[in-house]
DNA sequence: TTGTATGCGTTATCAT
DNA sequence: ATGATAACGCATACAA
């Protein structure tokens, strides 16, 4: 699927086409509002920014007026030249097209919209070298800000921060400490499943972990485990098998696990290994919950569709946008950045019979 | 104008200037890139924007060398503000956590990306006052094109195209006419899936389409009823059933479908409805396709893995993202703009024993 | 071939 | 309270 490979990253503008500039035919200018409203443009700039020591009331009102009549619209390019600094932010995802993703995407895109700041979309596949290049990309373009969905550690990172950009991490947590971080509290989320599973008496259980770079999965598996530690039943090595979070390595993982274990129940890294798991249940004959109860992560927007056999952790999907927002406001305006937003997170129990 | 010449064309010194906005200290500009390589400002723009009177050939490398040493990456805004034209463009999409519109989304990012140009992501909710706002402020912002997946009739879009803003419309065609189309012949397809459908013996069938203000919708649609008429086998009114483009609507319409018909096989609007469909069959004891063959449309990526009995026009997602750079491009250029850029597509078919 | 100088639309610094 | 005006970083017409 991700046939997307990137052979030079590093070009600077290369040639830009000869296209002649936009003609700005009914384009109205600050000059224009001024010479409207008989004031300076110093004026006009002062009354539409909302500066303390404005005006009279008597041109503020004459100022909103001409502007209005004239449909004025600032251009965000003198804006952005003088001020160094624009009203886009940028969201670097791994990828855009995992639900997972796309769906906080969603939520971000329309909370930024809220507070007029568009979004640029950057792909990253997880990978150090597109992330670099996108955060200096984005610091060319004087982007507002970064929301920075599945970070991984880069020179470019540390670049940035030291720039001191403004960056949410979100889902996981930066690489090199510091930095505002936006999710749910994973390591007491996988904690809640081990709970869950002692209810259940599955202790006899397996865990298909997500990759360990990644701090959400880290701490998932971390809180899963040594709640089970606690309970006396700690999870053996051999019921522990890593995979990356996609159905197919799910499903490969999950071949390797019933190779030499036939757990009662087994908790996957995220909803797409348990995708994978499934198929493989399947295929040997297992019931799923009843003979192999499956607990994944995420609670992916399609599983009341696709997946009624899934118990999962359920994430807040539609809270992230205004919990970036407001990381990202923080960061703006200096106030002390709260080490970390904590989202609320929940189980959702499925298949089961009870 | 007041001709004020300041003398002192080298930069006096940083500190002088931005007492005001956060200064990036250590960001090179054209001035620097032209300090070092002992040439002007002009010679040092002219070289990295490939201008055809180029120069020396040892300039240009003594320029391109300090650019690298440098680092240099030209300041977006200072462009943006000269061209009036900036590097950005705008995807325009119904809702990002849709699957179908995501992985067209990730490939026209993707493909973006290589030309260069970073992608600002619009949520629109196919309703046309959202359309209509991101419209404006997109031009605004000076993009210097819009990818418009899923568009509705609206005024700003009348006007957009007027301002002769490039618009590349993708999967539905535009409202009113004009520009340019990147998709697959839905028309064409509704025929193959009718031709499959006769093949099949399938005469006995009902369709769930999807709205008919889309284009796309409502071709499908067309081409599938046309073909079995010509086959005189033509569709019942009471055989087709309206739905828009989700589960939910697809179950529901499923459910009014099945309450007072039994059809040996369904067109479906597209998969998502076809999900929906699945539920309610299940809910009835209806196997599929053994009872009720499933026929589909855009082959959701997740299918093999979640719809292993859905039969499907499989879309070729990966193609969109050149497809629609190349249409904008033309645009840009001023080529005479092809009509429409189709996609091949293909039926998929699953869960038929033979 | 290369350099000089102007202006793009805005904000911010001074005067007034 | 308001106005005149200098940058901001770049592309480019015009000189040289």
């Amino acid at each position: 699927m991700s046939a997307h490979a990137p052979s030079d990253l590093r070009r600077v503008g290369k040639s830009v086409s000869a296209a002649h500039a936009r003609k700005p035919a009914n384009a109205v200018g600050i000059q224009d509002v001024a010479q409207r409203s008989g004031v300076s443009i110093a004026t006009v700039s002062r009354v539409l920014n909302g500066i303390k020591a404005k005006a009279t009331e008597e041109t503020e009102a004459r100022v909103r007026k001409a502007a209005d009549d004239l449909g004025y619209r600032p251009a965000h390019a003198g804006r952005a030249l003088r001020m160094r600094q624009t009203k886009l932010v940028a969201l670097l995802i791994p990828d855009i097209s995992n639900a997972f993703y796309s769906t906080i995407a969603r939520s971000i895109e329309c909370a930024l919209r809220q507070s007029d700041h568009p979004m640029i979309l950057c792909n990253t596949d997880e990978d150090s070298a597109l992330q670099d290049f996108y955060l200096d990309e984005m610091q060319s373009y004087h982007v507002r800000g970064v929301a920075l969905l599945g970070a991984v550690e880069s020179s470019g990172l540390q670049r940035a921060l030291s720039h001191d950009l403004p960056i949410a991490f979100i889902n996981r947590r930066p690489p090199q400490g510091g930095g505002v971080f936006v999710g749910i509290d994973n390591y007491a989320a996988g904690r809640a499943v081990a709970e869950h599973f002692l209810i259940k008496n599955f202790t006899e259980c397996a865990i298909i972990r997500g990759p360990q770079y990644s701090s959400a999965s880290r701490e998932r598996f971390e809180g899963f485990t040594s709640r089970l530690k606690e309970a006396g039943a700690p999870v053996k090595a051999e019921d522990i098998v890593d995979s990356r979070l996609s159905i197919e390595d799910g499903y490969e993982a999950a071949s390797r696990l019933f190779n030499r274990r036939r757990p009662r129940a087994v908790f996957c890294g995220n909803d797409l290994i348990a995708y994978g798991l499934f198929r493989r249940c399947a295929e040997l004959n297992l019931n799923v919950p009843g003979n192999v109860a499956v607990f994944g992560f995420d609670d992916n927007p399609l599983n009341d569709w696709v997946a009624p056999w899934l118990s999962t952790v359920h994430i807040p999907y539609a809270a992230f946008g205004t919990a970036v927002t407001r990381a990202l406001m923080e960061l703006w305006t200096g106030e002390r950045p709260a080490h970390a937003e904590l989202l609320p997170f929940s189980l959702k129990l499925r298949g089961s019979a009870e």
